[in-house]
DNA sequence: TTGTACGCGTTATCAG
DNA sequence: CTGATAACGCGTACAA
């Protein structure tokens, strides 16, 4: 494959003529780039990745970082379809994304990356509230910006409304009447999971109902947490129930026809995320729909800003949730057709 | 962040000596060795990526490369799973992951990367037989190796063993009395679901049975299609179903409960994967085993290999599958606990 | 507008 | 066993 060296023989202009043009730097005549940009096409010139971002400090790679016992965490769609927002915002704006996703060594691994040099910045899809890996980007100075609500107000975030979004579900199934409604929450070493179980709470004190601790279930987000839950929390009777993920809710929903009831009709289910799963389960499940794809393009795009320029205060953005009522909780006030 | 250099300065010999000791290289003193090995330690040294892709033509980075329609596909946990292993093991053996997801202009990036010699080796998920992506990795000489089969007689692969776990699955229908067994096909674009209708077709002749078009309907192995098929096949009268993937089998499911029908007593019905959801669906379902960890594991130690030694001929691998034998076709021949 | 020259941090070759 | 020194391919002051 051709260098900038060739192109410019071939040209018979210099390296940095050439360099001009691939750079679009303005300081070139048409003429020159004309025939500079011919010669690149003509012999299919790439720029070399790693001469790049040894002569100019920036790789144009940035990094995506998913910690957490991995090998179950990467079978939750979320994170599949997280990966492909920010895979699909990286390439359209020509960046190249390294994944991370190991446990071994990780902080470690993480910023040797960054403190090399050899990322541009970092997309870190923290669900841990007190992560280490945060005070080594920190310190380190490598833009980064987390996926998920961070407390440390250097931050930079993107995150959906979870404590809104909650509230508002929750409400829903208070609207309809139940008022024995129980949670099941997410791990709470998230802070979406938290998040989550405050809005529950505030939705039952906007109803003056007393907040029962046995209607809480601590789960982890996992399906099989959600059977677990679900068969605990059917000692206390519930009419209803938040489960704060999809895959939690379809747990629950077995759980609960394994106990002999039904959904809706003696207890409501709701969940949250709107994996492609909930429209099909049966009855199709009421959940709050987030976009995963979209924090993803949205987490890479804050990350090219903060390269672009580090100054300046951090940026959060709160994408917005949207509720999606279907048959499981049993109400009749709106429909969705089912795509 | 130090460099070589620095480290040389700070013990008192050459940047070559240090670069010996980080490469391991042999021929350096103990006494030397040592004395280095505690300064780069001391002072956190990490080799720069690019400096060493620049000089060494190596760069300790392999790309992962996913085709197709990613949007949708990386809600399948299949691929998160995929890449986990990918990841996992690129990690224990000391390599970044580059990971290629988008869809524009994805031949020419994919080359792009090759031929500059960024990255060391490609793993490609290509589900397609005639991937122009194929031949553009192997006319680059980029080591690569597909994870699903291919037929062109060049390429490593790593697989599993489609045809004959689906003629299994579909025999033990067969076992159980089942004569008008019915098949619901992946996308005919990928090589497994080719494989998986040939071993159906393999199954129904070791039998003697007639195969019939009608029973025969093509997916795309995702869960609408699952639904779709079904409601198309049931015209036909099946007394059971294979379906070409578990969520194809989700969706036949709803749409048999939606016709009235039961699982197992009027339709039998099996899966293919073994996704988590396939344990937890009611009745649980029987299906294929298959692990896309280990796929992708297997996948990153068979690159490392090519590219250590790209001679020789291609490496094909075929892991093997397991029936997971469950609720759904109505067998009491053998038994699964729920993990 | 264009060219020159230097440096980025390593590896590799070649003397010593 | 060790140390100079030349690449590797590109960006970028600086000069012209």
């Amino acid at each position: 494959m051709p260098t900038l060296e060739e192109i410019a023989e071939l040209t018979g202009v210099s390296r940095s003529t050439v360099s001009r043009v691939v750079n679009n730097d303005s300081r070139v005549s048409p003429a020159t780039r004309e025939k500079v940009w011919e010669a690149i096409q003509r012999k299919g010139y790439r720029p070399n990745l790693h001469a790049r971002g040894l002569a100019a400090g920036r790789s144009n790679i940035v990094a995506a970082v998913i910690p957490g016992g991995i090998s179950n965490i990467l079978a939750d769609p979320y994170f599949g379809v997280l990966l492909s927002g920010i895979a699909s915002a990286a390439d359209s704006r020509d960046r190249y994304l390294l994944l991370s996703l190991s446990d071994v060594d990780f902080k470690h691994r993480v910023d040797e990356l960054a403190q090399q040099g050899a990322v541009d910045g970092v997309v870190l899809s923290s669900s841990e509230e007190d992560e280490p890996l945060t005070r080594a980007l920190l310190s380190s100075g490598t833009p980064f910006v987390s996926v998920g609500r961070n407390s440390d107000g250097r931050v930079s975030y993107v995150d959906v409304d979870n404590r809104g979004a909650a509230r508002k579900i929750t409400a829903h199934l208070l609207r309809l009447g139940h008022r024995r409604v129980a949670t099941i929450t997410g791990d709470p070493i998230a802070t979406a999971a938290l998040d989550r179980l405050d809005g529950y709470r505030d939705a039952l004190e906007a109803y003056g109902l007393p907040i029962r601790e046995q209607l809480i279930f601590e789960g982890d987000f996992t399906e099989a947490s959600g059977r677990v839950g679900m068969r605990s929390l059917l000692e206390h009777h519930p009419d209803a129930v938040f489960a704060a993920s999809d895959r939690m809710a379809s747990g629950a929903l077995n759980e609960i026809r394994a106990g002999g009831l039904r959904v809706p009709e003696d207890i409501a289910l709701v969940g949250f995320d709107d994996i492609p799963l909930a429209a099909e389960m049966d009855p199709p499940l009421t959940t709050v729909r987030q976009s995963a794809k979209q924090m993803g393009e949205t987490a890479l795009e804050m990350l090219l800003d903060l390269i672009d320029d580090p100054s300046g205060p951090p940026r959060r953005v709160v994408l917005p949730t949207q509720l999606a009522v279907r048959a499981s909780c049993g109400s009749k006030l709106k429909s969705e057709r089912k795509e």
